[in-house]
DNA sequence: CGGAGTGATTTA
DNA sequence: TAAATCACTCCG
């Protein structure tokens, strides 16, 4: 058994930090980290640690796996997009890129995009240079951190955090009652959704038994 | 005390079920199930139960905490689409949306929904039908699970799952070479969109002093 | 009832 | 998907 607890410097004196290696089920191989104050609590993760320690230890440099300070890395940004900011943001970006496309830094790229043959074939409308702006904007949206926006207040109020001077949302001006409303076409919206799948899903069927009773089953 | 045994209709005739709360320590309000077989033995986990009943049950679907059998839950079935598939799915829904909302039931709901007064006037071109439209299908993607979508298969090769009959990605046929063509120029389109913005910002900058220097200051 | 060991869910 | 966090099972 791999029990052996090993001092951490990062830490105050006394703590210890313990690596196990997980041995059976879906997970096996990976491994856990714990640590042990010096009274011997364990700890399981750094949101924990973190509440324990409070004030008296800084922790946003602190790797919990490694046990070690990663200066220069003050943590990821946990700070992710909230629902409402995300069909904002989404918004714009796709209306900005289509903005820019023709006369812009984006234009090479998007020009020279293509749909794969599989996607093609989907059918139906629309034109391929909508989806590409939709696409690159919802990636975008996706992982990569928003330039300009970091205050912590935007944490708390979407609001707010529209309204700052921040490129990304400078030409907004939203507030709370318009977000609601938006929240209840939402739920109008995904409800005809889910009527049009049935739809599709029942047509589906339909075409199914027709060519069966042609004669075309394998 | 709640002793009380209940019959277990998941299980042979004469298995009592028995639920009981735990009063104190850190685990306060916690409670642990124990059955008892027809001669009155106890067991306390599901495998302990396993084991006693060999081949005899089959066990796989049946949910020690709640006593019944769960038809279809044989595990993790909440997985969520990977990033990949949701690109995929998105692109399906905006597209079938706009071929929907001028003779489906999308149209009464997609028809009334308007934009906030704020958003509209972030300018440039676009129109709302397909903005709404895209709305509509990336709030659909956020939460909702996709029906249809059952196969364990999918939980490991997306290009398997792709290729399902199933009504979300009936028309697609997309390989692991397309989707790594597709990361490609994603990369070369957040490079884009990062220099977009910043020629953004630098505008910006250039009215406000600009602005500034013509007296219009508050 | 505790808690080590895993599964499940969430985040990046 | 992988990593991190959190929840729960199972057995002492």
């Amino acid at each position: 058994m791999e029990k052996r607890r090993s001092d951490c410097p990062a830490l105050p004196p006394g703590w210890k930090k313990e690596e196990v290696i997980r041995k059976s089920g879906l997970s096996a191989g990976k491994s856990d980290v714990y640590y042990y104050s010096p009274t011997g609590k364990k700890f399981r993760s750094k949101p924990q640690l973190s509440r324990y320690l409070g004030n008296s230890v800084d922790l946003a440099c602190f790797d919990f796996r490694t046990g070690k300070m990663m200066p220069g890395k003050l943590q990821k940004n946990k700070q992710r997009l909230r629902h409402d900011q995300l069909i904002l943001a989404k918004l714009f970006w796709e209306r900005r890129l289509k903005g820019l496309r023709s006369s812009d830094v984006s234009e090479e790229v998007l020009r020279t995009m293509e749909l794969p043959k599989g996607l093609q074939s989907v059918g139906l409308n629309s034109n391929d240079d909508t989806l590409l702006s939709a696409i690159a904007s919802a990636l975008h949206m996706s992982s990569a951190p928003i330039t300009g926006q970091t205050s912590v207040a935007a944490e708390k109020n979407p609001a707010i955090w529209l309204n700052t001077s921040q490129p990304l949302c400078k030409a907004f001006s939203v507030t709370d009652e318009q977000i609601r409303e938006q929240e209840l076409k939402v739920h109008q919206a995904r409800r005809s959704l889910e009527e049009a799948l049935m739809a599709h899903s029942l047509a589906r069927a339909a075409e199914n038994s027709k060519e069966m009773s042609e004669g075309k089953a394998a």
